[in-house]
DNA sequence: GGGGGTTTGTTGTCCGGCCAAGTAAAACAC
DNA sequence: GTGTTTTACTTGGCCGGACAACAAACCCCC
């Protein structure tokens, strides 16, 4: 018993008490929480198609848009353009992706899926809906409506001091 | 302008639409959206006190509920213990931490907060106090109720289909 | 048209995180 | 008491992610 890897603390083993999980920033603890449980849920319904976290939010935004280029890729996941570079570049490894060079501009590298992973396209759908359910099954209209509103307003949030902490210690 | 690194799609360069970010599983993307932006605001402001994200978890473990075994902490941090050990021994390499061999038994080692990082812990209070204010700052009391609770029922639910798709797949 | 600044991408480095494999110690079984 | 299983930790490998430093291409402006 008491296998799960993210162990709440009731009758099982030592844990002296709630802890951490539970004290100063609730809100904090709890999407760090259920964002990390998040992705190792996608980690594990991945593994049937061959790919990591986050590759397939890049091939989905490749099958929905078409090719692009590497930068919009980055700022549309939200992640450095650093990281988009090598996560392609596993991707083409892979069989997935495939990098041109722009012919109008030197700079920018078009990224696009190759014909054989629009197979897998269905099958990762179906991972993400399965995501979806298990992470937001349960929760009627409203509850989905307000959670929805909630972490927007979060995201803003979060960007807004994001910008002002950078700037600030720059 | 268009510098913010998790850049909306909002007049700003070509980002054809509102791509992945809207369409298939909204609240998954949220989450992802919200649970990147709080690390990533957790990393800048834990840049003054020499932590990295996550690290400040295991402090304030440490600091709330004295020495503790290494599997009990990655137990209570919901990670793997070869994640914890490499932290701990980079907490150790920076003199937060301190790791003994427990007595009774040769195989845990006991992980303890060493003196000085005693220092750290109100600077590293602040800054978690200001990550729950700039993520949950502007909801009323019920919201945040609302909040947390739905949260939990994901949690919740994501750790039963965890269990459930690890056992399927042995 | 040439020079300074900007955009775009790449690589190095470090970190958390997961899996898998391996070691050592304890607990259990017989 | 020996043999087997279970537990606790460690290490190697790989991945996403962030920062910094860099090179190349572009842009603008004089």
């Amino acid at each position: 018993m008491c296998s799960t890897p993210a162990g709440r603390s009731d009758e099982c083993g030592p844990s002296p008490r709630p802890s951490v999980t539970e004290r100063p920033g609730p809100v904090s603890h709890a999407i760090v929480r259920v964002a990390r449980l998040h992705r190792m849920l996608a980690g594990q319904l991945l593994r049937r198609v061959g790919l990591h976290p986050s590759q397939e939010l890049v091939m989905m935004q490749l099958w929905e848009a078409g090719p692009q280029r590497l930068s919009d890729l980055a700022r549309l996941l939200g992640t450095d353009a650093a990281t988009m570079t090598r996560t392609v570049q596993r991707l083409e490894q892979g069989g997935f992706a495939k990098r041109a060079p722009s012919p109008t501009d030197g700079r920018v590298t078009m990224v696009e899926a190759t014909t054989a992973s629009q197979g897998l396209r269905a099958e990762v759908e179906r991972v993400w809906e399965e995501l979806e359910h298990s992470v937001a099954g349960d929760l009627d209209g409203a509850e989905r409506d307000g959670v929805l509103t909630v972490l927007d307003r979060m995201e803003q949030s979060l960007e807004q001091t994001l910008g002002r902490v950078r700037t600030q210690q720059e």
